[in-house]
RNA sequence: CGCGAAGUAGAGCAGCGGUAGCUCGUUGGGCUCAUAACCCAAAGGUCGGGAGUUCGAUCCUCCCCUUCGCAACCA
């Protein structure tokens, strides 16, 4: 297997409509990052691209709730996000954004080139269209009532209560989420990519020539998608925030690229534009095969870089992926990551509360570093939890590697003066012999699994080696061994043997840890009093990295201890921002301040609804159906049969002799065979329960509401 | 509903047909150069449940259960 002429590393391109938490750092940032560090040790040509994707829908409509305009969006978040990756040390050769110029050129291009061989296909559909906001809605921006099991909380892709997938034209009484106005169908005309013509490449491609080197999961995702049959996918959208279609093209006016299809293109643009600042050909690494493309990104992006973008690329003569490691989702502390429950950690809180903390540095970037490669959720969803940290930290970094770098230096500065000590051969014993094997075969264990893109395990040969580095002074016990100086003349050159390999595998450490915690290598480095030079990957496995006589400097350091107190500062700064969220439970952030514009009703309207009180006799579970309840309601002159979504806030026994609020004449629906005959009147809470709207005080079942 | 992935000691993970392993944690012992740490040892698992194939299954097959993801903002 021969090296690949250059690589060209890629990490997901992040939303620009937030900050973004610990579980995008470790499933597309710190492993990229890792790898990139790594090619670039062993010299190669290597190119690492990102960038904020700056399009979408979601754009517009973050700007509307923040009360601004999309360019101050994506201008605030751009900026945010690129120090934020900078603080933490990702170290891309350039952090690009979608909105350049240069990327909408270049999107704009692709687009005309496949156009321009007959690549895509259009059709003319029929969309909602939101008259007061001029827009077409995306399903998602379609709200109303579910026919499945008749929660109002169901949006044109899918209903929240019950989790059916829905397609718009489903939904009872839809109206848009931008006016509350109800949407009008509406003909246009879009461009497709029909991913159905691809069907056989990239059957071959993927499931054939990567079903063994490709995550099972990734290979699992696919083999699911492509055998279920692939669809011609809408490449195009009625929206004025985007890329624009290229001119020549007739009816392009109000349409742009659709985000998914101009995202992808932005790792493009970006080398581009990394080329033009560095003076250099961006061609060679999209056009050449001796190219090796890599995409780290999370498990729910699979199918864009494993489907779509490969045939647009295909489809365009570029390269396809030699890989795509998606990661699975980091957890924390029990639930799942949410921005809209605000349950989550911001890189920008972890930096400000560790980083540029008056105890921190650059050392704290390291520990999460460390932490979020150690529980990488590299083949299932793992988990971040405060205390995990502080053990990973505290017993791994501190105790063991950090521990023995140290006590190697105390020690070398006790006995051999501050200087590396010689090596006397004629005393090597089987110890000795132990340790210079686990030296010098290590190196080349870590660098299959990182050609494995198995971090975690690489991470943890590196401690495993400081391990043995541990176990070996152990054995060697120069600190007794110096008691004996007086009598023994061989004692000090026992001592140095020791100090001297503790000294060898320090530098290798360096060397090794470097793509994993760069500040770590870079104390080490300035430690050993050596330039970055050293830090080569070549260089891993020799043990002639120090030359005996040369004077080291005093120890320092390498990371300190995390105090009970901070996680536990963690630990409720955490839960008070999760209660203090106004929009808890929301699947879209800018749906609540957007739903309390509904459109102004007349009296009429209302006098519509019959509202009655009643008192819940029966309930029983819904056979087959999570969430649904079949209750007995009490209206004073009948018993009606009502079903609920509510299975999942109530136990049915606990429902009985409830007072509650009916619309009375809403129309009859079956839901799982059983009709309902009414609605019952629920409020929900900032932390997602279902709670009744009931009579302030006792009241015969039957009174009219008004 | 369907598709995909995962369910192995308190936690995090390996193993994937032949006496169940690693790290952390816990307990005990040793040691003291080191950020009260390090070294050694022990305890701790009916490998999600059930059936089948096999001389033999954590590993293969089938069924079931649980968790996560699944194409239009999500790592």
């Amino acid at each position: 297997m021969s090296a690949p002429k250059r690589y060209l590393i890629t990490s997901a391109l992040p939303y620009a409509n937030g900050l973004k938490h610990v579980g995008h750092l470790a499933g597309a940032y710190i492993p990229a990052d890792i790898y990139v560090r790594y090619l670039r040790a062993h010299q190669r040509d290597v190119v690492f691209v990102c960038g904020s994707d700056e399009h979408g829908t979601a754009i517009p409509i973050q700007a509307k709730k923040e009360g601004t305009t999309a360019q101050a969006i994506i201008d605030k978040y751009h900026q945010a996000m690129k120090e934020d990756f900078e603080k933490l040390s990702i170290s891309f050769d350039i952090y690009h954004r979608t909105s350049a110029a240069l990327h909408h050129q270049t999107a704009t291009d692709f687009f005309d080139t496949l156009e321009k061989q007959g690549a895509l296909q259009t059709k003319e559909t029929e969309q909602f269209f939101d008259e007061s906001a001029h827009s077409f809605l995306a399903d998602r921006y379609i709200k109303g009532t579910c026919p499945a099991c008749g929660s109002d909380r169901a949006f044109g892709d899918q209903c929240e209560t019950c989790g059916r997938s829905l397609s718009p034209e489903e939904l009872l009484n839809p109206v848009s989420t931008l006016s509350g106005q109800p949407p009008v169908k509406k003909k246009t005309t879009h461009w497709y990519l029909p991913l159905d013509q691809h069907e056989a490449f990239l059957q071959e491609w993927i499931l054939k020539q990567h079903q063994k080197d490709w995550r099972p999961t990734v290979v699992g995702q696919c083999k699911g998608w492509i055998e279920g049959g692939l669809q011609p996918r809408a490449v195009t959208r009625d929206l004025d925030w985007g890329v624009s279609l290229p001119a020549r093209i007739k009816g392009a006016d109000g349409k742009v690229l659709y985000v998914w299809f101009d995202a992808p293109i932005g790792y493009i643009s970006a080398t581009k534009q990394w080329a033009l600042d560095n003076g250099k050909d961006w061609k060679p690494y999209w056009q050449d095969k001796e190219t090796k493309l890599v995409h780290f990104i999370g498990k729910d992006n699979i199918v864009f870089h494993c489907i779509i973008f490969p045939v647009m690329l295909k489809l365009h003569g570029y390269i396809l992926p030699d890989n795509v490691p998606a990661n699975e989702f980091l957890n924390l502390e029990g639930d799942k990551m949410s921005t809209s429950r605000n349950w989550k950690l911001d890189m920008r809180d972890y930096i400000q509360d560790f980083v540029e903390a008056p105890n921190g540095g650059p050392q704290c970037v390291d520990m999460l570093r460390y932490y979020l490669t150690q529980i990488a959720p590299e083949t299932k969803d793992s988990e971040f939890t405060w205390k995990g940290f502080q053990e990973a930290v505290n017993s791994e970094l501190v105790a063991v590697f950090g521990n023995f770098i140290n006590r190697t230096w105390v020690l070398m500065h006790k006995l051999c003066q501050g200087k590396v000590p010689p090596f006397h051969a004629t005393f090597k014993d089987g110890t000795d012999e132990e340790l210079l094997k686990a030296i010098v075969d290590a190196p080349k264990k870590i660098e299959s699994l990182l050609e494995e893109y198995k971090f975690r395990e690489a991470l943890f040969e590196i401690i495993d080696l400081s391990r043995k580095g541990n176990q070996y002074m152990q054995k060697k016990e120069p600190w007794i061994v110096a008691k004996q100086i007086e009598q023994d003349p061989s004692a000090q050159a026992r001592i140095d043997n020791c100090l001297h390999l503790c000294l060898q595998l320090t530098a290798n450490l360096a060397i090794l840890v470097n793509p994993f915690l760069p500040h770590t290598a870079k104390t080490l480095l300035h430690q050993m009093k050596v330039v970055e030079k050293m830090l080569q990957w070549e260089n891993a496995g020799r043990i002639d990295l120090l030359k005996t006589g040369y004077s080291l400097r005093a120890p320092q350091l390498l990371f300190r201890k995390i105090e009970d107190q901070e996680i536990l500062t963690q630990l409720e700064k955490l839960k008070k921002q999760t209660m203090s969220t106004p929009d808890a439970g929301s699947a879209l952030p800018a749906e609540k301040s957007i739903a309390p514009a509904k459109a102004t009703i007349q009296y009429d309207d209302f006098a519509k609804l019959e509202l009655k009180t009643g008192i819940i006799r029966a309930a029983e579970k819904v056979e087959k159906a999570d969430k649904l309840l079949c209750l007995q309601v009490d209206l004073g002159s009948e018993t009606r049969t009502i079903v609920s979504g509510i299975a999942l806030h109530y136990a049915p026994e606990s429902l009985i002799g409830q007072s509650v609020t009916v619309v009375t004449n809403l129309a009859p629906r079956k839901m799982k065979g059983i009709e309902s005959n009414g609605m019952i009147l629920m409020a929900e809470t900032t932390e997602g329960k279902l709670v009744f709207i009931q009579p302030a005080q006792p009241i015969d079942p039957g009174a009219i509401v008004s």
